[in-house]
DNA sequence: CGTTGCGATGGAACCGGTTCCAGAGAGCAC
DNA sequence: GTGCTCTCTGGAACCGGTTCCATCGCAACG
């Protein structure tokens, strides 16, 4: 068995006390005496138990994100940085995914509970309500993403869509497009519901008639089939939104397929901006999720209801923004777009 | 505070150690009792303290997985591999990052040993004997990547790149090509160094001619300016070989930014088959590096050495092999690539 | 009928820390 | 010299589980 805390204050000729006060930085030891305990901590090779101190002070050194997939890329940068949050303040990560699995979510949060984590992260569009209360009811603080409510010990960061598509529909009217597409996300994901909304009133509000829709399931190749459909219209989009990367990368690919040529005929934005995006051909325009940011957020929300005495939630909202590539340019000539009407591969489609 | 299971225990009409058995499945408890029990468990919504019971066993339900930098596209699928073999088994996931930083190493092997994971995977190659030695020390099982070398508690996991690289040249000798370049990585990186050994090993073991190396720094940038100076030589080659996917997607962007068509052109390789790489124009030909397949093996790994008696170290392998997409294809005739230099372009480089 | 064996249960020690509270001893003012 | 404050230290209870060992009731058996 590995050294506990009694061999090191026997050692050091102190007592359990004392050696704890040490290795908790208590202002209240000796000089000396600090230095003796340390030196005989080093010399055995001591490492502290972390259960056994967490259960003594009721609670752990962890935070919890979950999330429902690490494989999709918008999460990795979000848990690096929620993970370099906690560890400067001297705090470790617990991290659990759900797979979009209802019983593995719950699963998650039991353990969240189990391991009396002193916040959760829940990062994931997908959870509900139903997590928020059953963690509030134990006073874990919670924070999610775009749950739209707060309440004691549940904290919301709410994304800001609008400001970055307004962005982009601004962009692309600037370059005289005027039919626009929008390969949109299904209405039972609420973010992608969001999104929709957001992508609406954007072109409402600058008094330009509504793109036509396109419903994918935001993969590469939902994205791929959906712009076959776009391209079977009359008129096809020569401008056309993406609910995100991937499917805007998805919908390039189909356009390359088709024999269009993107930006020069075809103008495509995507959103989030996934570090893959600025290496695909064209470099993707793209409605920037600032994740880095959102991932300190979290930990900021967090740590600041851990520390309040209400535990009161608060609502957040990240912005969002654009960032323009090589995926967008000008709106190709009437003429042009006429041509490729006439051209034979349009017949396969 | 929440409830105990002393509380359990009062209001079910049986001791501690009943409802202790309860929890943890033992045989020895009256099916009728143990229905009283759990019935009131649920009743009191009663959730176990993770840190008591480790503490009382011993040991934490953690596996700890050590990986140098989440962002890194090779790491999700490894993760998720790693934690569903884990969980299958009930047991959890501790997950440190190094961010490839001397000093964090330390911190987060450190928090292992706190944290009495039952073994621990460290699956960044950057990692050195040093920490292989820390942890078996402490009797944790520890499983590496390449660290070619095993003993008590420590295994490792060999990865066969030759397999994989044969396969690549044989499948280029194939399409008729004659000239090859290869965009190494540093030969600081222990990993970098091996993959270059097979690589040239290869060449040898079918009679060809040595490729051209370039080095550079494992990224888009770094495969893009490294393409450069292959293009830069008086003959050029007319395949490419990359130390992994990022670079070899840099390769290609360099390639077309120079005017030359990939793959009608000039063939390229890259390594690790990550998931964005079929997404690229054109999709990627590569040695794929199966990171599902290798998450489960550490898992498995550690876990038979954590039954094992004399927690002797094993070796595995785990074999690469190529993935053809559509970046390579037929070698151009001589005449066409003694035309490309002519072009005036190539008085750019 | 006494003994043995077995399934089910509980008491109490223990895991390795933290923390409340009491107390020793030094330093200082009077 | 006395009393007070202040700094530093240690004893002991406690956190919430697990587990060794003893015990008890009951059925089977000789």
């Amino acid at each position: 068995m590995a050294y506990r805390i009694r061999d090191v204050a026997e050692r050091a000729g102190v007592s359990k006390t004392t050696v704890s006060r040490v290795l908790n930085q208590s202002p209240l030891v000796d000089p000396k005496t600090r230095r003796k305990v340390l030196e005989t901590a080093r010399k055995l090779n001591y490492y502290r138990n972390a259960n056994a101190q967490w259960l003594a002070q009721g609670r752990s050194g962890f935070f919890g994100l979950i999330i429902s997939d690490i494989e999709n890329p918008v999460f990795p940068e979000m848990i690096k940085s929620f993970e370099n949050a906690a560890a400067q303040k001297g705090y470790d990560l617990l991290l659990c995914t759900t797979n979009y699995d209802r019983e593995r979510t719950q699963v998650v949060v039991r353990k969240m509970i189990e391991n009396r984590v002193r916040g959760v992260a829940v990062m994931t569009s997908g959870a509900s309500e139903a997590v928020a209360g059953a963690l509030a009811e134990r006073q874990v603080p919670v924070v999610f993403l775009d749950l739209g409510l707060t309440r004691k010990y549940v904290s919301d960061i709410r994304i800001d869509y609008s400001i970055g598509i307004i962005e982009a529909v601004d962009h692309l009217l600037e370059l005289g497009h005027k039919r626009f597409g929008f390969v949109a996300g299904s209405n039972a994901r609420r973010s992608a519901r969001k999104y929709r909304q957001a992508v609406v009133e954007a072109f409402s509000l600058r008094g330009v008639s509504s793109p036509k829709i396109v419903e994918c399931d935001q993969t590469f190749e939902g994205g791929a089939a959906a712009v076959q459909v776009l391209l079977a219209q009359r008129q096809i989009p020569t401008a056309i939104l993406c609910i995100n990367d991937l499917t805007a990368v998805g919908v390039m690919s189909g356009l390359r397929d088709a024999g269009v040529r993107v930006p020069e005929e075809v103008s495509v934005v995507g959103c989030e901006d996934i570090y893959f995006s600025r290496f695909v051909n064209p470099p993707l325009t793209s409605v920037r999720l600032d994740r880095k940011l959102l991932g300190n957020k979290a930990f900021e929300v967090l740590e600041s209801m851990f520390q309040s005495r209400q535990r009161t939630g608060t609502e957040s909202v990240l912005e969002t923004r654009l960032i323009v590539r090589k995926s967008t340019s000008h709106c190709p000539t009437a003429a042009f777009t006429r041509q490729f009407h006439q051209q034979p591969q349009s017949a396969t489609w």
